[in-house]
RNA sequence: GGGCCUGUAGCUUAGUCAGGUAGAGCGAUGGACUCUUAAUCCAUCGGUCGCGGGUUCGAACCCCGUCAGGCCCGCCA
C-alpha cells in the first residue's frame, strides 16, 4: 500500500472528518524542502479524500515567528528588526535592504511559492498565523499556557531534559520596539501579560497579537484552534524529546487530542549538503518547475517514502525521475493487476506505483509519446516546428521547460550533443573517405544527406552498422547516437567534411 | 551522555509493522528491428540484505551488540 493511503487508513479509524496541516516560517527564499512538507500533507489529503473520508488540508504561514538573525542575503539594516514578527518587518528589496514597499516580509517569499504550489496542484487554505493572533485566535489556548504555567515548564522540562530559565514564561509579548529580545514578564491577569523591556514596563494583551507563544505552545495551540488531525513535520520536530513530543503532551493539557503524526527526511542537494534558506544552499520550486512538468515533482515525493532522505540533483538524476514518470504513466496498471501469477511481493510494488501514479497526476491522464532522454536530444537537433509537427501540439509545454534546461546551468554534459572540432583518428579512416566523396556532392538537406549516406554503404557494400559507427565516432566521437542526418545539415558542410578527413 | 531515523545489485530502491526460496527501475552486456530514433522489443549479467552474535525447522525482517551517516535533547522552524 502506498505511505499516503496507509496513512489515511490510519486517520480513518480515528474518525471520518480530517483537517491535515502543514506549517513553514517564511524567514527566506522557499525551497524544494519545504515542497515536501507541503506535498506530503496534501497527498495524505488526497489518499484521504481517495478512501472516501472528508479531508482538508490546510497551510498555515507562521508569519508571527520573529526575524532570528541578519541572514546572508539580508542587509545590515535589518538587524535592527530582529526578534520582530515577520508579518511587521519590510520586505527585501533586490539588494537586500528593506524596501518601502507595500508587501511585508512574509509575504515577499510567500507569494513566489504559493504561485508554485499552484502550478503543482496544491491549493490549501492558507492560515495565517499573525492574523490570527491579531483575530483572538490564539486567546484561549493562550489563556491556558498562562494559568498552567507551571505544568507546561514541567512538560518542556520533563520531556525535552532541558531546564527553563527562572524567569521562562510561556508567552512571549512583542516588548516596547516592537522585538521579543530582552522582554521579560513580570506578572498575568487575563487578559494580560504584563513585562518589562530595558526597564520599560507594559502589557500585552492575549487576544491580540501582542506577544506569541513560543514555538513548542504555539505549535499544539494550533492544532486545537484549528482542529488539526494529522500533520507531517521534518525529522527535526520528530526527534524524542523534540517538539512533537512535548507539542503532544501539551495539546492533551489543552484538552485536545494530538494530530496523528508523520517524519520525513530532509532533501539535500547533490554534492552540497542540507538545503537551506539562510545560506543560500536551494533549489527552489519554480526553477524546478522551468525544467519538468509539475507532476515530476509530485513524483517525486510520491515515489520516495516519507522517512527516506531524498538528493536533489537537477541533473541526470531528473530526466531519470522524469522518464520514470512517463513509463509509469503510459503503463496499464488495473490491467496488470489482474494477473494472478504475482507474487505478494509484486503485487506490493504495482500496489505502490498506482498510488504514487495517483499521488502525482494532475488533471487529464495525458502521456507523452517521447521520453525526456529522446525529448533532449530533439530540443537540439530539430526545429520547434519540426517536433511538434512530428509529436502534436501537447509537447509545447514539456519543449519549452527541456529548452530552459539546455540553456541552463544543470543540463546532463553525457546528454549535451558535442561535435568534434578535430579529426578522430579512432574512426574508421576507409569508410569516412567514402562517405566524404558523396556529402561532398550531394544537397546539403537533412533527406539528402541520409540518402547520400544509405547510397554510400549500399555501393560500397559496407554494413550499417559499421559504417554508423565509423560516422558517429568521426563526427560526435561515439559509438552510436541520435540520427545523424538532421544534425550533420545544421553543420557546415565544410566542417563535416574536414571532420571525415 | 540519552534518544530517533537510515544502511539491500555499479546507481536509485521494494520488501522489515503481520519471519517462509531477495523483487523492480536505471546503467551495463548480447541480440532483434533487412538505411542507425541515445527510440522500441527480447534476453543476460549483477546482491556476503553494513558487520557480529542469538531466538527459530526457517531471519533482510524478531532480540542483543557493533560500525557508518543524518537528526534531536539550545524559544530552532
Amino acid at each position: 500500500m502506498h505511505w499516503a493511503d496507509f496513512a489515511a487508513k490510519t486517520l480513518a479509524q480515528r474518525g471520518s472528518k480530517h483537517i491535515i496541516a502543514s506549517g513553514i516560517t517564511p524567514s527566506g527564499e522557499f525551497h524544494i524542502g519545504h515542497l515536501r512538507e507541503i506535498l506530503t500533507g496534501d497527498m495524505i489529503t488526497r489518499a484521504c479524500k481517495d478512501a472516501g473520508l472528508e479531508a482538508e488540508f490546510v497551510f498555515i504561514v507562521d508569519t508571527a515567528d520573529p526575524l532570528r538573525k541578519v541572514y546572508p542575503f539580508l542587509s545590515e539594516e535589518y538587524s535592527k528588526y530582529i526578534g520582530c514578527p515577520l508579518a511587521k518587518i519590510p520586505a527585501p528589496d533586490e539588494n537586500g535592504k528593506p524596501s518601502n514597499g507595500e508587501r511585508n516580509y512574509a509575504e515577499h517569499f510567500l507569494d513566489p511559492f504559493l504561485k508554485a504550489l499552484e502550478q503543482i496542484d496544491v491549493r490549501p487554505r492558507i492560515i495565517d498565523n499573525y492574523k490570527s493572533y491579531e483575530s483572538g485566535k490564539f486567546a484561549e489556548k493562550s489563556r491556558i499556557a498562562c494559568e498552567k504555567h507551571n505544568e507546561i515548564r514541567d512538560i518542556i522540562e520533563t520531556i525535552s531534559g532541558r531546564e527553563l530559565a527562572e524567569d521562562w514564561f510561556p508567552f512571549n509579548p512583542y516588548g516596547h520596539d516592537g522585538s521579543l529580545d530582552r522582554v521579560t514578564v513580570t506578572g498575568f491577569e487575563w487578559p494580560y501579560v504584563y513585562w518589562v523591556q530595558d526597564g520599560v514596563e507594559g502589557k500585552s494583551d492575549l487576544n491580540k497579537a501582542e506577544g506569541k507563544l513560543p514555538w513548542r505552545i504555539d505549535w499544539p495551540a494550533k492544532w486545537g484552534w484549528v482542529g488539526v488531525t494529522c500533520e507531517p513535520f521534518g525529522k527535526d520536530h520528530g526527534a524524542a524529546g523534540g517538539s512533537y513530543a512535548t507539542g503532544k503532551e501539551i495539546s492533551k493539557l489543552f484538552g485536545d487530542n494530538p494530530p496523528h503524526p508523520l517524519v520525513y527526511e530532509w532533501i539535500s542537494l547533490k554534492g552540497q549538503g542540507a538545503m537551506s534558506s539562510s545560506t543560500g544552499n536551494t533549489i527552489g520550486p519554480l526553477e524546478a518547475l522551468e525544467l519538468v512538468p509539475p507532476q515530476v515533482l509530485r513524483y517525486l515525493i510520491a515515489s520516495t517514502k516519507p522517512k527516506k532522505a531524498i538528493t536533489f540533483d537537477a541533473g541526470m538524476s531528473l530526466v531519470e525521475l522524469a522518464d520514470e514518470f512517463e513509463r509509469l504513466a503510459s503503463r496499464d496498471i488495473d490491467a496488470e493487476m489482474q494477473n494472478d501469477d504475482l507474487s505478494r511481493r509484486q503485487k506490493v510494488a504495482l500496489e505502490d506505483a498506482e498510488g504514487a501514479l495517483r499521488m502525482s497526476r494532475i488533471g487529464d491522464k495525458t502521456e507523452s509519446i517521447v521520453s525526456f532522454r529522446h525529448l533532449s536530444m530533439l530540443a537540439q537537433v530539430k526545429s520547434d516546428e519540426e517536433i511538434i509537427t512530428s509529436y502534436g501540439s501537447n509537447l509545447r509545454d514539456r519543449l519549452d521547460r527541456m529548452k530552459n534546461w539546455i540553456q541552463g546551468p544543470y543540463f546532463p554534459e553525457e546528454l549535451r550533443i558535442k561535435v568534434l572540432d578535430a579529426i578522430n583518428p579512432n574512426a574508421d579512416k576507409d569508410i569516412t573517405m567514402r562517405l566524404h566523396s558523396y556529402l561532398s556532392e550531394c544537397e546539403w538537406d537533412a533527406k539528402s544527406i541520409g540518402d547520400s549516406i544509405s547510397l554510400c554503404f549500399r555501393e560500397s557494400e559496407i554494413s550499417p552498422r559499421d559504417g554508423y559507427k565509423a560516422l558517429y565516432n568521426a563526427i560526435l566521437g561515439v559509438d552510436k547516437g541520435p540520427r545523424l542526418a538532421p544534425i550533420l545539415s545544421e553543420l557546415d558542410r565544410e566542417r563535416v567534411l574536414t571532420l571525415l578527413g
